[in-house]
DNA sequence: TTCCTTGCAAACGATTTGCATTGGA
DNA sequence: TCCAATGCAAATCGTTTGCAAGGAA
């Protein structure tokens, strides 16, 4: 997506709900358009460069996360890792490296993706849960660590 | 499965390792095999009751996870869970609450295992990822919190 | 005796919060 | 002007580690 876009949906969306997009957000959803996966609050400070304390970072990723611009993801150490959120994105699942911890997205055709919804709504039916979402995580090794 | 045999396993599985499978370690099998889902090294020292010292539970854990016998789970905030492994409990997936955080386990039946695992090796194909594992994760409101 | 395991307390790393300052509507 | 956003430092939380004591082979 080019970023004049999505900086316009952002801001668009982050409009009505009255919270500001100021230059600290900016450059966060700028830094996680740029590249593939969810990163750390850690890994976006050091992508920004401009020495942002990580307390800022916290807080403004804490926003973004109320208003659905980003999402939290746990998938190696316990330690969070953010991205923008599906309706931004796309819908796509995750490639874990075991060895490294990165976090590659993956989009899947169609077709599998109704394979992979039915399967949800079968499995929620039967045990009395209302599914919102679904998350398939692959693990394994990455390219970069085989 | 009977706690007996879970246990019969489990120890033979540690003597092939030559890890000892002191009181301490069985307590925290068993309180894994009680109840449903991945929990939480506080949640576990809740349940075993005898005020275990947490990084008591937190070196029990690591050993048990070393030896194949618990596997780690990060679902919910960046707090780590642990069930037992797969090869004790049968391959299944997660229902994660968004509301309460509790997770539950569900079995699959065979066929929609088998396009899950089509699915997965398709896509790691198509990514030059080796796949080891994968887990579906489905979000949503539980039974009690609806 | 000789290791391995445990408890306790201190250390650590990731994340959060209090408070004073800055900056935009 | 006024409230929200930021920076800094200190606090908090989950988890890990050093070290001395306890236990099994």
């Amino acid at each position: 997506m080019a970023q004049a876009s999505l900086h316009r949906q952002v801001e668009g969306h982050l409009n009505e709900q009255e919270v500001r997009y100021t230059k600290g957000r900016r450059a966060v959803v700028t830094a996680l358009a740029d590249g593939d996966g969810p990163r750390s609050a850690a890994e976006l400070s050091d992508q920004i460069g401009t020495s942002v304390p990580l307390s800022s970072l916290y807080r403004t990723l804490a926003v973004l996360e109320g208003a659905d611009v980003v999402t939290p993801h746990f998938a190696t150490k316990g330690l969070a890792r953010y991205e923008l959120a599906e309706w931004l994105t796309g819908h796509h699942h995750h490639l874990v490296c075991i060895e490294c911890g990165t976090v590659e997205d993956v989009e899947v055709s169609a077709h599998h993706e109704e394979q992979v919804t039915a399967l949800v709504d079968s499995i929620a039916a039967s045990s009395a849960f209302t599914a919102t979402n679904h998350a398939l995580e692959i693990e394994g090794t990455c390219k970069a660590c085989a």
